[in-house]
RNA sequence: CGGGGUGUGGCGCAGUUGGUAGCGUGCGUGGUUUGGGACCAUGAGGCCGUGAGUUCGAGUCUCACCACUCCGACCA
């Protein structure tokens, strides 16, 4: 049991995980549960969240020369038969519009549950010449996916999402947008977010439907389960040939060109509280933040205290800092405990006694750690402390992913480790599916990636012991 | 889709052998407080998931349905 749990309301992380993620996403007023199964409400607090890593990824989306488009929520049922392999993915899980008004309409209408094939329709009316190429797409928007079973941010049947779609001349070209986009993905996490991934390509068995190559970024949770954070996908020219998708090149000749999608979602904010997230609440990257300070006057009736914190919010705001008073009549403990929930990174405490010594003081998130500070270097100061806590917070999840990666050379070794710590597991993999099925029966782990910075170690599966030259990272997936 | 659980003020729950609904918290108002979830007073808020049935009488018993939730199979 953690002896620093302050917030009975929650639920102790080390008792129910799950139950504890239940209660920070309610109580942080993050979420609320809609009527329908599945469908979550965003509530400010989360919402202001998602608009931050928007913005983030919107901006390195553009600086990458990648253009914002908005596509229909609708695909006609031919449309989507079209790839094969597609459909045979998603058509199990699609939403249908059978009806407009009280009509039955003639081909029913499925609700996006990824946009691909809107994509390519679209395209093969304007692509003509290899100067029209290569289109660098994205859109923001939520697709809807008949998911079983459901939890805030993890699952949800609507989520929000950004799609990036994307044509190119030639397959090299779309190769390295693919990798260049999961470099993307990965800057979000590790400096913005805070969270550690490993880069890797997923085996054929997790790949996308319709795929020829699928990236991710893999980060591990508290729990030391995984969380596929990201994906990119490398498409051919699989689609362009489904679609009659064809350009004049600079030979003209005809020539398919080759496809990319990358995706990303609420999803993070899950990641965020399941990677930062302790028995008080929620613990927010600064970076992101809504609010990376909450100014608390104490002791607010007496006389110059109010306008002592106003002048602090002022500086602050000024300095570039998102701040916040909180002028409420709850007691100061109240407020204490209520914005460590919502993963404030700095709360900063203004009294008479600070006053009358020219100080305030500030407490941080992270560790608990409190700090006076002189009022002229209030914005120095600040700005030192949410850097440090954005590295801090990195650097307790680096600690944690490293810590909890293992390698295993035989299948027992496995399972061992995995009954022993969980986490990540390294073995080398013959590349066989069989083998990874039986991974998955034997010890409960599906393969997370075949991660770019490999380790030799062992020499054979551990599954069939044939001969292996590929490593790969399994773990227990949400 | 298979197995388990739960449906009672906003939230968390109690409700005895059937007798007409209560507690905690939250919310409103007034006041006293204010450096780790303050206190007093007072007030509002319920089709007891839905529908049938048994009964003089159902939150309670019977049946059916619905919803949510947890665990499996499938997935960002």
């Amino acid at each position: 049991m953690a002896k620093d749990k302050n917030v009975e309301q929650i639920t102790d992380m080390d008792v129910d995980f799950g139950q504890w993620f239940t209660d920070i996403v309610t109580k942080a007023e993050l979420i609320d549960y809609s009527g329908v199964k599945g469908f979550f409400i965003l509530r400010p607090y989360a919402y202001a969240l998602w608009e931050n890593i928007q913005t983030v990824l919107d901006k390195m989306f553009k600086d990458s020369g990648h253009e914002n488009i908005s596509m229909p929520l609708l695909i006609p049922e031919n449309l989507l038969q079209k790839e094969k392999d597609h459909v045979e993915g998603f058509a199990p899980e699609v939403a249908w519009v059978t009806h407009g008004g009280s009509e039955e309409l003639a081909e029913r209408l499925c609700i996006r549950p990824t946009s691909e094939v809107l994509f390519c329709e679209h395209w093969k009316n304007i692509v003509n010449s290899w100067r029209d190429l290569p289109l660098l797409y994205n859109q923001w928007c939520s697709v809807l996916r008949w998911e079983k079973s459901t939890r805030p941010f993890l699952r949800g049947r609507e989520f929000l999402w950004q799609e990036g779609h994307t044509l190119h001349a030639t397959a090299e070209e779309a190769e390295t947008e693919t990798q260049n986009m999961l470099d993307i993905y990965a800057e979000l996490c590790e400096n913005y977010l805070a969270m550690p991934v490993v880069k890797g390509r997923k085996t054929d068995k997790e790949k996308f439907a319709g795929a020829e190559a699928t990236y991710a970024i893999e980060c591990m949770m508290h729990d030391k389960k995984a969380l596929q954070s990201g994906t990119t996908h490398y498409f051919g020219d699989g689609f362009a040939k489904a679609f009659e998708i064809q350009f004049s090149d600079k030979n003209n000749k005809l020539a398919y060109p080759h496809q990319t999608s990358w995706g990303l979602s609420t999803r993070l904010i899950g990641g965020i509280i399941m990677t930062h997230g302790d028995n008080n609440g929620l613990n927010l990257p600064p970076k992101v933040a809504p609010i990376q300070a909450i100014v608390l006057p104490i002791a607010a009736h007496k006389p110059g205290v109010i306008e002592a914190a106003d002048e602090l919010v002022k500086r602050l705001k000024d300095n570039g800092v998102r701040a916040k008073i909180d002028k409420s009549d709850q007691s100061p403990g109240w407020k204490f405990a209520q914005y460590e929930m919502k993963g404030v990174p700095l709360r900063i405490e203004i009294g008479p006694k600070d006053i009358e010594n020219n100080q305030c003081v500030a407490v941080r998130r992270d560790n608990g750690e409190k700090i006076s500070i002189s009022l002229p270097d209030l914005e120095s100061k600040v700005n030192e402390l949410l850097d440090d806590i954005q590295k801090s917070l990195y650097a307790r999840a680096k600690e944690n992913l490293v810590s909890n990666t293992r390698n295993a050379a035989t299948l027992d070794e496995v399972k061992t480790i995995l009954n022993r710590h969980g986490g990540f597991i390294n073995t080398m993999w013959c590349g066989s599916e069989e083998c990874e099925l039986k991974m998955r029966e034997e010890a409960g782990v599906t393969s997370r990636c075949i991660p770019f910075e490999q380790t030799r170690t062992g020499d054979v599966c551990p599954i069939c012991e044939k001969p292996a030259d590929t490593m790969v990272v399994w773990g227990v997936a949400y």
